[in-house]
DNA sequence: ATCGTTCTTGATAGATCGCTCTAGCGATAG
DNA sequence: CTATCGCTAGAGCGATCTATCAAGAACGAT
């Protein structure tokens, strides 16, 4: 029943979970082995499948859900504290070019590359990864209405912006070039802009 | 110095590429083994090491900038064979789609998930990457250039073009839908339309 | 104190990985 | 014919992979 802290040190089963997202998203889901993740969460490799009974799969499935959730929330923080929409989608982008300049181009979306690994070879994590991307579209769609936008536009723009999100993850990973982010982002602004501006073009 | 078909087949290397490169795409780098990629060229596995004595490395090496180029080719024929290149952005995307459902949404960028492996794992093939996407960048922003766009805008379109594409890859093939695709389209061939019509916005 | 549960721990199995190596085939040149 | 060379062919090496297993430590409940 310990779920943490007595001591400071997160539980067993989050540094697993935690080394896991890291490795994952840097190396993916194939290239990154259990002993690896061990190793890095300095836990047991017995523990693994105490924690996780379905094994690497289990483990993947926890990893995505867990990591997705903490990206959708820093997109939500992100809005929430930006004066408008507009403003709210530049710092994202900003904010996300400054995570891969820090991280030596390593850190960008926590499950991309998993994603795309898996696509046609798991179809347990393809979903999970469906889930996911699911919720963004759902939290964006209601963050992008709030702010006026018409449903249907709301939910246009957000699949807009994920997909120059993650393309210029891509591109930024491969170039290690923040421009791909900064070309997406103002190009995603500029479509939140025109939105908010001539606000009947985006009733659906 | 057989580069090939006396007999209609394709020699044992390029079955090898070929066999790599659908693999590669589809399972990603690490997750594709060199038995298995043998075995879908119906080759012996020496020839691997014959054809490419630097291994697995040198052989994701040469499928990264063969099917890279192929991939350029493509864009450069739907945007000739276009009226214009707003239409020859919806078609590209279009046609990406088709595909991507023919296939049961296997096949979409055909380096995008390598690319992720290794952008922060294997420095070569991580530059046989970023090569590739310079190209792409440089065919893009000649094509756009040529219709009129000045050259800087063209350079913007083109990579906001490739974001919007690779990440719509990455969206429609866990969601498996065609959404992603038809959304970035349409994004991308708006801002095309925006920067052909007012020509005076695009001049750098 | 004793039991039961939860968690830790690492040795190990069995399969697969990338890669090396040697042997041999078949066409061509001398 | 013989020699050479490009290529075929696959057995096998050491390493690493995921997964299993049995045993012990920690701890609360009775």
């Amino acid at each position: 029943m310990n779920a943490g802290p007595a001591t400071g040190r997160p539980s067993t089963k989050e540094r697993i979970v935690t080394a896991g997202a890291e490795l994952f998203r840097r190396q993916g889901y194939t290239g990154t082995g259990l002993k690896q993740i061990v190793a890095e969460a300095e836990a047991p490799f017995g523990s693994v499948y105490h924690f996780f009974p379905g094994g690497k799969e289990q483990l993947g499935a926890e990893v995505v859900r867990t990591s997705g959730a903490a990206y959708g929330a820093l997109f939500t923080a992100a809005m929430e504290a930006a004066p408008d929409p507009v403003t709210g989608v530049r710092d994202f982008f900003a904010g996300a070019a400054r995570t891969l300049v820090e991280t030596g181009y390593a850190d960008a979306c926590p499950i991309a590359t998993l994603a795309l690994e898996v696509a046609s070879t798991n179809e347990p994590l393809r979903e999970a990864t469906a889930e996911v991307f699911t919720g963004w579209i759902a939290l964006g769609t209601a963050a992008f209405a709030q702010a006026g936008i018409g449903e249907r536009a709301a939910r246009e723009l957000t699949i807009a912006l994920l997909s120059a999100l993650e393309g210029a993850f891509v591109l930024a990973r491969a170039l290690r070039s923040t421009e791909p982010l900064e070309v997406a982002g103002e190009s995603v602004a500029a479509r939140a802009s025109a939105l908010l501006t001539a606000p009947d073009a985006g009733r659906g």
